[in-house]
Formats: C-alpha cells, structure tokens, sequence
DNA sequence: TCTGGGGTCCTAGGACCC
DNA sequence: TCTGGGGTCCTAGGACCC
C-alpha cells in the first residue's frame, strides 16, 4: 500500500494507505519507491535532536512529529513564533528538510494548526481565536474521528465542529460511548488538557507480516510465528524491557483478524520462548482456513533490572546467553547475519558452509 | 478496490478478591 | 438458597493514528 503520497501524486487522488495498484491507475506516470525505514529512522533522530535543543519538553508522536512545550522556553528563548521559526531554520540547516510548525494553547490545536499550515508553513493559533479557527472545519480534523465516528455524526447530522460543539454531551456520550463523546465534545470547544509528557517508554512492542501468498500449512504458519516472535525478542533485548503478555494475531484471507493472548507471572524476552508461547497460541486456534497475516506482539513490558520473578528449579538460562551472543552478531554484521536454522525456508542450505565440518554439525544438531 | 506495519486507547465481560 | 458493592486483572475486539 501507499505509504506516503506527493502532492504532485496527491493531485491525481493518490492518498497514503491507498492500495498501490489502485495509486497507479489514478495516476500511471506515478514514480514508485520502496520505503527505507532505517533511512527515516536515522533522520527522525537528527530531527528530534534539534528539537530537543530547543527543549527538553519534547514527546515525538511518530517518526516525523513531536509535541514541544516551548511554556518554559519563552523567557529564554523568546515568543512561541520566535521558537517555531528557530525550529524550523534548524532543521532545515542541519538535515535539508523542510518541517511545518502549528503553534497554540494545546497539543490538539497545535497538531491541527501543523497540518493546516502544510506544506511548509508556520501557523499561529491564539487561543483567543480558536474557536474561530476550529468551528467552520469539518469533524473529521478532531482527533479521534475517523471513518466509523464519522458514519455515527453524520446520521446526527453533525457536518462541521461548530455543530458538535453546540450538539448536547449527553447525546455524543450516548452515541459514541462515554469517552469518546466527552473527549470530542472538549476537542470541538478547543479544550485539551493533556500535558507534554517527553521520553514515555512504549507500552507494547510487536512484529508482523503478510505473505504474498496466503498459507494454510500449520508448520509453515507455526514458523512464520516464531520467526516474528524473534524479531520482537531482538526488539525488547534492544531497548532494554521484556514483557508478561504474549499476544497472537491471525488474518484469515478474508481480512477477518483474531487475536489470542497469555499473561505468564514473569516478564520474557527470549526468541525461543515467546515464539513457544506464539506457536501454543497458534495451535490453540486450531487453524483450517488460509491465513494472510500472522503477528506476535509483546505488552506488559517492564524495563530491564525490574525484579524477575524465578521460576522454581531454574537453570542458568542458556538460552539466553545464545540470544545475547545473537545480538552482538547483528550488531556488528547485519541483521541477515545469522539466522536460526528453524526459521530458514529451506532448512538443508542453511548447513551447506557447515558442511567440512561433521562433527561441529552434529553437536549443533536440535541446539539453537 | 482490496486492503502494510508500527503503535495507542477504549470497551465489555468474566474471574477473582475482600 | 440466593446473594452487595467495591475493586483489579485478563482477554478479545475494534477504532484510530502515522
């Protein structure tokens, strides 16, 4: 799918999340690249690095937003315009990009004032002006309406944020459930008080993918598991947590998406064991139909040197000690480095360098 | 038309505890 | 034999965002 639209595609109908087969029929001259999400990932630092010299108050909102509360910055480093207008002559001059800034009294007005001051803008909203600024614009720019809400208001008759704003709560709440109708109706009347919280540590951390093909073979699918199991596990090692709930998630060919999840007493981060626990949860399930996605993802997480609750009789976890070696690996050589022979498609090959060397393969047989 | 991959938050029911 | 009121935790699903 398309993950990001030019303006100049963009012109033709082309929008992000769009199929790309269907992109390209709107607009066949369309240049279509791959994504390098290590590339955005190692700008979005630099990014956030020149934002964050501006503040410590900085809380990133994907790879290319952040929340900056600039209220402690001001008497430094002057007004909110003067911070926007630094902010963005930074990044310009250390990265070559060009940012959109929307300055205002709350985190959803200042996020709507960015895209409205897209592309390449810098919009001020005062919050004397901002109910004139929010009444007039469709319900669909609050935050949290999307194509299901959207449905709901619409059959209220509710077209525009004036509208919603001046619609009873008590019929929002009704329709829409209690928290998201009092959360809409505050956004309508600009009202949004959630502070800027920087360095928040993730909640969850999960792999997933669709195949080209849709799979039906349990083994294959089991292995599919694991194999996200253990990118989540490289993941978690990584940033230092590990998690208590291990959750499975299975598309069938016909877009329909469970999930299943197990809480376990203690937090994991081990490849083996969360994809153990991603394959229990797969055969749980007792798969019939083809399958177009499988996903494991990891919650519950606690940061590294939280207390770990032993399990009685625990041996000195080797396992883990293979999975640290692992990361090293990768660290230094590449993810591709090395691949655990079980997650390899055709397992035979995976043994053709060993091949001068019998007795080292046969120790290594059914050891990870 | 045919739907990616990474997430967050909310709801609702049920088990369980005091 | 039928039963309160408060709470937490877990599970599954869904809406939404970039």
């Amino acid at each position: 799918v398309v993950t990001s639209a030019s303006y100049e595609a963009r012109a033709y109908g082309c929008r992000s999340a769009m199929p790309t087969q269907r992109a390209r029929r709107m607009c066949p001259e369309a240049i279509v690249v791959a994504p390098d999400f290590a590339a955005y990932q190692d700008v979005s630092r630099q990014v956030m690095a020149e934002f964050r010299a501006v503040t410590p108050m900085v809380e990133p909102l994907s790879l290319d937003e952040a929340f900056l509360d600039v209220g402690g910055a001001v008497r430094l480093a002057g007004d909110a315009l003067g911070i926007a207008r630094d902010v963005r002559a930074r990044v310009r001059e250390r990265t070559g990009l060009v940012v959109t800034v929307g300055v205002a009294g709350n985190k959803f007005l200042a996020k709507l004032a960015s895209t409205r001051g897209k592309p390449d803008g810098l919009l001020v909203v005062p919050p004397s002006r901002a109910l004139e600024f929010l009444h007039p614009l469709p319900v669909q720019v609050l935050w949290g309406v999307g194509e299901a809400t959207l449905a709901v208001l619409r059959r209220y008759g509710l077209a525009t944020v004036g509208e919603l704003a001046n619609a009873p709560r008590a019929t929002l709440e009704r329709a829409l459930g209690r928290s998201a109708g009092a959360r809409l109706h505050e956004l309508a009347w600009g009202r949004d008080e959630r502070p800027v919280v920087p360095d928040e540590p993730p909640k969850s951390i999960g792999a997933e993918e669709t195949f080209e093909t849709d799979i039906d073979d349990p083994d294959v699918l089991a292995r599919e598991v694991r194999r996200s199991a253990a990118r989540v596990g490289r993941r978690l090692r990584a940033a230092g947590l590990s998690g208590r709930t291990v959750t499975l998630k299975v598309r069938f060919a016909d877009f329909k998406t469970v999930t299943r999840s197990r809480t376990l007493p203690s937090a994991l981060d081990g490849d083996a064991e969360l994809g153990r626990l991603g394959a229990e949860l797969l055969a749980g399930l007792g798969v019939t139909h083809p399958v177009r996605l499988v996903g494991v993802s990891v919650s519950g997480l606690v940061a590294e040197g939280a207390p770990v609750q032993l399990e009685l009789g625990d041996a000195p976890d080797e396992r883990r000690a293979v999975d640290l070696v692992a990361d090293r690996i990768r660290d230094r050589w590449g993810e591709r480095a090395l691949e655990l022979a079980s997650l390899v498609d055709e397992p035979a090959t995976a043994f053709v360098e060993a091949r001068d060397e019998p007795r080292a393969r046969r120790g290594l047989r059914n050891r990870p």
